[in-house]
DNA sequence: CTTATTTTTTAGTCTAATCTAAAAAAATAT
DNA sequence: ATATTTTTTTAGATTAGACTAAAAAATAAG
């Protein structure tokens, strides 16, 4: 049995670790899950014990198959549980995360199957994210940062890199919202600024907003 | 904040002793949790400690009106997911109370809200057991088990008192489903069987089937 | 190549939740 | 009223997961 620790250890090394095939770091792990270097050795030391995760002292930590596995299907749920959250009961984009990292940890393979039915399949949340299929792997979506883009280039916004709550509640603001189209007008040397039509509208955003923003072009 | 074990602990005192009002002995918590005596009274401690429980030693556990009311919380909760599952991922009514039992603990207000108006505010679950409101009160309903009926009463079937997944499935193999009509046609003074007309199909019930079945009439 | 800094691991504690075995209290039976 | 049985509690261990402080290894600087 996994339990909902070890899951979410396994996730984070899946994230931080090139979908957990590279070694990451105890403290990269410590870092993310806002806990101590301690714990995580501790933790990855049982993950290698159960043939979850491959460790050699001070050299890191990387996913086993069955690891990687293990991970996807944990990010599988959650992803399908936010579809679920924001297209059934109407939550708003910035407000599922909390719920799915709970909600993620339920084991019943056939409430995930039904669940993906009922939800029709989604091949991405609510975030743009791929979900994994059942064997963990990803429709590959492709799809490059507005800050990549060279003016006069044009995409749809199809996901955010970073999906904090107050990242999502500014785009809300600017009423930029998944599926608009976006063009690229003018890309100020300066400050790395980006002039952007969307909504036929005129907008100017941040660099650091700039590279937060995937688009999908043609 | 209330711990999953707690409010596990929380439900059984509710179900063994009128929602939570009567005294229930340690031996019976421990039996119906399938736990040992000692983790009862362990546990029964750190739940007067946080003023959700009653206690005295060697003289049983009851609930605190917050005890009470937590308790209801999760039934609602666990009620809510079975409707969900039943209605909405058509899962059938005996596959339903595993994953219902993990659901109940998921903590956000916000999700049993939106989930409950989702479903359209059900009143029972699927095996017609009322789901208490917000404040922890339930629709009373009234119902009568068919074993206490007498020769030429009839009534609708409303709910169950088994809810065994075998005790179930065994009705679905009789054809026997909530909401049927179903009167009392013959008691047999030997063995307390019942002859009983549903769907306009005769059936010869045991005694204890007929303790698990509720009826509302008129 | 040493010394200093950073990273990682180890050693030792702590809390929650469980268990077994033994002691104590309460209930039942002679 | 005493002895027996049952119930409940206590005492002591165990496991998972986390933490602090100290030791050890790896990396970076001079
Ligand atoms: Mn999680
Ligand atoms: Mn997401
Ligand atoms: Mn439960
Ligand atoms: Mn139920």
């Amino acid at each position: 049995m996994v339990t909902q620790s070890e899951e979410n250890y396994l996730k984070t090394i899946y994230h931080l670790g090139k979908q957990g095939v590279e070694a990451v770091s105890t403290n990269a792990i410590a870092e993310q899950m806002e806990t101590k270097a301690s714990s995580v050795t501790d933790m990855v030391k049982k993950l290698a014990e159960k043939d979850l995760a491959n460790y050699v002292k001070y050299q890191g930590v990387s996913l086993t198959k069955v690891g990687r596995l293990t991970a996807a299907s944990v990010i599988r749920k959650h992803r399908l549980w936010e579809v679920f959250l924001v297209n059934k009961l109407k939550f708003s984009w910035d407000e599922v995360h909390e719920v799915a990292e709970q909600l993620e940890h339920i084991k019943s393979e056939q409430l995930i199957d039904k669940l993906d039915e009922f939800l029709d399949f989604p091949k991405v949340d609510p975030h743009g994210d791929a979900i994994p299929d059942k064997e963990g792997n990803f429709a590959k979506i492709s799809k490059k940062l507005l800050s990549e883009c060279a003016s006069g280039e044009e995409g749809i916004f199809v996901g955010v890199k970073d999906s904090s709550a107050s990242f999502l509640q500014y785009l809300d603001k600017q009423h930029i919202s998944l599926g608009d189209k976006i063009k690229i007008l003018h890309r100020e040397e300066f400050d790395q600024s980006v002039e952007i039509m969307v909504n036929s509208s005129l907008l100017n955003i941040s660099q650091k907003t700039a590279t937060n923003i995937y688009l999908q072009q043609k």
